[in-house]
RNA sequence: CGGGGUGUGGCUCAGCUUGGCUAGAGCGCCUGGUUUGGGACCAGGAGGCCGCAGGUUCGAAUCCUGUCACCCCGACCA
């Protein structure tokens, strides 16, 4: 049961093309349609189910470490945005600007924003007087708007959606470990939720955010074996509170600038549910963020007693998000449309199965199709779906830990890079300069720096100066 | 921003080179019927200022000029 072949017959196969796979799966399986502008997209309900799954779920796990949501406006006056001279430098060449209201040009432009660091850090200048104020963990929903040359359905669109979290304290310390806190989050909620193992590490002064003084990243692997950067944390030390004079009051009497950070998860990680987990079928959502878990497929539905039967089951499983597919397409349309949308379990009821009391059940991740007791159904479900959940991690984690290197020499990095593709880990001396070649000569960039350091040798695999970290290098999204 | 390409019913495209009748196909959609365990079939039907503006001509989807948009490939990015 378990054949690979090809069942859909609409998308590319991703072995022959992995991209157009990839724009094949968004678009069949219904999560977008492209719009009249480049880059913005329209999100339907399967694709924003998804995102409401992710923001549920996500959401939840911010509440439990003291996250409060705010929101804060989406324009940002230019002298604003121009205080953090890092932050403006870095943002500049993709800032979209709003430069007349109605038909009066305005006196000054206003920015669409591209990230709120500074309309959070303006707004906390006067909010915070105190160390009794502190510490604030703000966090907002919204879209941000960067003007991006070249889109990508989730991976890269000129708009996207996500959540900006955004912290002050009153140590350094605290932002730090508040930094790092967050990250973890976004790491439990990759491999526990959507079923994707990630390297957690430090970004290199060349890849991390404008402005900050540390941030930190989860890179996950794509079935292709490129590389995305799924979500970042960021250390700003008193960098922000000094550029927008966010001061305050300590214990001790005396005026101190406050400790920020902020931390991001966006859309694009609807990207990596994708392009880590779908097949030649097309989406495979793992169950606990799957919008459906479970789709009953009549047969014969116009035989007395089918449709009704179906009903019943549906109802026997009301613990779970649970579908009839009752529409008026044939058996073999709903398969393979359902296979498209990802949903995790199908059980399929007929006259056939009605007389002995048993029904079928197929999963997407596998194939596998198994015959069921009706009357046992709740049980075997709260059973398969967890059991769904951990293959697909164990698969995840497999592809990841199959896809990723060592080169202790520079012949071994090139010819890993020429012959494979994945993470390599290598050494680095710490020298931008060697960033940059690599780049340049093999198209490849410095994931992270991960928490987890190995020796894999003493020196540079790029100009052989003695090695100060290991780095996970890759192709990126 | 540089190089290449494409704009024709909802979608994928044909027609354009060599101007000429009422602008076509497949898919999808609607109605009715027969079907249903891996993308069903029959019959009937609706739907198009040919991206936009100007020009040439008796006549333009087709030729010319301009313009806009999108796609692909490179330099920058969650």
């Amino acid at each position: 049961m378990a054949e690979q072949k090809k069942l859909v017959a609409e998308i590319t196969s991703m072995d022959e093309d992995f991209t157009q796979w990839y724009t094949d799966v968004v678009v069949k399986a219904g999560l977008v349609a492209y719009s009249h502008i480049k880059g913005f997209l329209v999100y339907k309900p399967a694709g924003y189910a998804l995102w409401e799954a992710v923001q549920n779920l996500l959401d939840a796990r911010f509440k439990k470490t003291g996250v409060e949501n705010v929101y804060m406006p989406l324009l940002i006056p230019e002298n604003l945005m121009a205080k953090e001279g890092d932050l403006v430098n870095g943002f500049a060449p993709e800032v979209a600007w709003v430069t007349a209201g109605g038909s009066e040009p305005l006196q000054e432009r206003l920015c669409v924003r591209p990230t709120s660091e500074t309309v959070f850090s303006d707004f906390f200048r006067t909010d915070v007087q105190s160390y009794r104020d502190l510490p604030k963990v703000y966090n907002q929903w919204c879209s941000v708007v960067r003007w991006e040359k070249e889109t990508r359905p989730f991976l890269r669109s000129r708009e996207f959606m996500w959540q900006e979290g955004h912290t002050v304290h009153a140590s350094e310390e605290e932002a730090k470990a508040r930094t790092q806190q967050m990250l973890n989050v976004y790491a439990d909620f990759c491999a526990e939720d959507l079923a994707i193992p990630v390297v957690k590490g430090r970004k290199t002064d060349k890849e991390k955010f404008a402005g900050a003084t540390a941030t930190y990243t989860i890179e996950a692997l794509m079935h292709d074996g490129r590389a995305l950067q799924s979500g970042t944390s960021h250390d700003f030390g008193t960098k922000f509170a000094e550029a927008y004079g966010i001061q305050f009051t300590d214990r001790d009497n005396k005026l101190k600038f406050a400790a920020q950070t902020s931390w991001g998860l966006s859309t694009r990680i609807i990207g990596a549910l994708i392009m880590v987990h779908g097949d030649n079928s097309g989406l495979v959502l793992p169950p606990r963020i799957a919008p459906t878990q479970i789709m009953i497929v009549p047969i014969q539905q116009k035989k007395a007693g089918v449709l009704d039967k179906a009903y019943e089951i549906r109802d026997m499983l009301k613990d779970f998000r649970v579908k009839v597919d009752d529409t008026d397409k044939s058996p073999g349309f709903k398969f393979a449309d359902q296979e498209m949308r990802g949903i995790p379990v199908r059980i399929e009821i007929g006259p056939r199965d009605m007389a002995n009391g048993k029904c079928i059940i197929a999963r997407r991740d596998n194939h596998e199709k198994t015959e069921c007791d009706i009357a046992s159904l709740p049980e075997k479900m709260a059973e398969l779906l967890p059991q769904i959940q951990k293959d697909m991690y164990d698969r995840a984690a497999k592809h990841l830990e199959d896809h990723t290197y060592s080169a202790a020499t520079k012949e071994e990095f090139v010819r890993l890079f020429t012959e494979k593709s994945g993470f390599v880990k290598a050494m680095w001396c710490g020298d931008q300069a060697c960033e940059d070649k690599i780049k340049e000569d093999l198209g490849v960039t410095s994931r992270c720096m991960p928490f987890q350091q190995e020796t894999i040798s003493d020196v540079c695999v790029c100009c052989g100066k003695p090695a100060k970290k290991m780095v996970y290098w890759g192709r990126a999204y």
